[in-house]
DNA sequence: CTATAGCGATGCATTTTTTGCATCACTAAT
DNA sequence: ATTAGTGATGCAAAAAATGCATCGCTATAG
């Protein structure tokens, strides 16, 4: 869109830290650029861009901007998409962020069955720890914002939060598979692989670890959930995940399992779905949310909280 | 500035109803702005203007952009100058829009104050009614509202709000000048001057009249609270203006004397300066107001309500 | 019922702006 | 000292915006 490219130009080049990589990035020269930040710059009165030796970066002056380009680009395109549904069009696009607990199962489920009525919907899908999400929330890189774990809710807009419980996973021929009451303590004696720092998921099972003073004997850190899963194929090891998916317990996927703890080990995670605040999300984003709310809602009414 | 000109356009040609019109008010040929907004129209995927036979209207997806657009501007205005402050240049640009009852004589002391500590600030103000200023505000048409009566409070941030007595004004050697104790049936007796519907002061004045069922002789309205001054000059009628400028009573202006009502008929009006909602002030617009706010504290603490 | 004046749209020549290439000056790392 | 990377800039080419003349249309006036 032509209003919106000279905005984007900036975005862009503060992205990049580089004139010439952002120039590579827009396909156009970095001669056209410079000189569209130069002139930007002049209409302003005031550089936006320090330069550095290896590239430039916004100052202060340019930290100001850029929060209403952003602003401004996000809402133009709010615009859009709502005149686009004037017509009767229902296209758009959104941007979603999520976090690694929900990303790999339980939204692909959801944004298939959204898709479905909305064929000209397009998407980006971002999968980030909690701050970078929150950050792009706030700096509305991002529409929507899906993370587990705490956050500081009144800093957002909470589209819907629900109670999700964490439960044990482990592979069907573990040996705690068939107990019949699992606790923390009897998976303290194997390998517990954990999700690396800065997921909530990590958070909620370490309080418990904490608060019982539980020790595990070997803990593993992974990032990717698909690798614990994986690794749990192979070994008897243990880890966590969210029953996102509604799985009931003694459910699994492949040959996993998972167990719910019980009594005062029995661990859950709250899942947010979040925007930012003050702000109107685009038509296709709000249908999007609104066909996630009603769904959920069907599924498990006890567990939402707002 | 270049960034807003496509923007400004727009507006332009919706509040002149008229390319023809726009482009003479923007120095351009009508041609080029035709243009213009045909390849707007062709960016967004949809037309924003209905054509007529005498020129062109907004439709609904231009009323919805047109709103983006007045906010986008208004916000970037804001950012300008946010950064020309960063640079300790302190200028930018106010729009104001005010009632009859304080245009004349309340504001211009006010900003006259204000321009000595920032000559480089320049100024818009508008004199309306106070439904097209309440208008002005949430449309970002002004910064600034400054209204006198009641206003619904709640849809806009409301930045100092004080009660202001409304007192009689007659000349000198009027009859009832020298009068220890008036009454507004006292004052029914002669022409009685009100000023035109849409100002709060009008309501105030009437609201009394009917309470206590009180028919004036003969009533008068102006637009003009210049015009009701003069003539009161040559008759021996009476009118009513809000004490704004700290006139204690029996003060006044050329020969015109203020004279407060005693007991069941004293009057008194609030006064609101406002902004829109959600709303970030440029740093020259909120200096100006908290200037202003803090000299209202100082000259009457005791009329302030927030 | 025609004449007129005003509106937006459009083809074409002209002007203005933007772009791309080559190159400069500079810095950090090798 | 060399190399590879950065942003800035002069100049010619390409692209875009503009202005003029004009079209088709409609409402209004006579």
């Amino acid at each position: 869109m032509k209003l919106l490219s000279q905005l984007n130009y900036v975005d862009v080049v503060a992205k990049k830290g580089s004139i010439r990589k952002a120039a590579q990035v827009l396909n156009i020269t970095s001669t056209a650029l410079n000189r569209r930040i130069l002139a930007l710059e002049e209409d302003l009165g005031a550089p936006i861009f320090e330069r550095l030796p290896n590239g430039v970066r916004l100052n202060a002056a340019g930290e100001l901007l850029i929060l209403h380009i952003r602003q401004s680009m996000s809402d133009l395109n709010r615009v859009t998409s709502q005149i686009a549904d004037l017509s009767g069009i229902r296209k758009g696009h959104i941007t979603l962020a999520s976090g690694a607990e929900v990303a790999g199962r339980f939204l692909p489920a959801q944004m298939a069955r959204y898709c479905q009525g909305f064929p000209d919907v397009s998407f980006d899908i971002y999968r980030r720890d909690t701050e970078t999400i929150l950050q792009m929330v706030t700096n509305f890189t991002c529409d929507i914002g899906v993370v587990f774990g705490a956050i500081p809710v009144n800093q957002f807009q909470l589209v819907l939060s629900l109670n999700i419980p964490v439960m044990a996973v482990m592979r069907a021929n573990h040996p705690l598979a068939d107990q019949p009451r699992l606790s923390l303590q009897d998976l303290a004696d194997y390998q517990m692989i954990l999700p690396a720092e800065g997921s909530g998921l990590r958070d909620v099972v370490q309080a418990k670890l904490r608060r019982y003073d539980i020790h595990p004997k070997r803990i593993m850190t992974s990032e990717s959930f698909e690798f614990m899963a994986q690794y749990c194929h192979y070994h008897d090891a243990v880890t966590f995940m969210p029953s996102l998916e509604f799985i009931e317990e003694g459910g699994g996927e492949g040959d996993l399992v998972y167990r719910a703890l019980q009594g005062r080990d029995y661990m859950e995670g709250r899942l947010h779905i979040i925007h930012a605040k003050n702000r109107v999300l685009s038509v296709a984003a709000a249908k999007f949310i609104e066909e996630l709310r009603q769904h959920l809602i069907k599924q498990m009414p006890d567990h939402i909280l707002q």
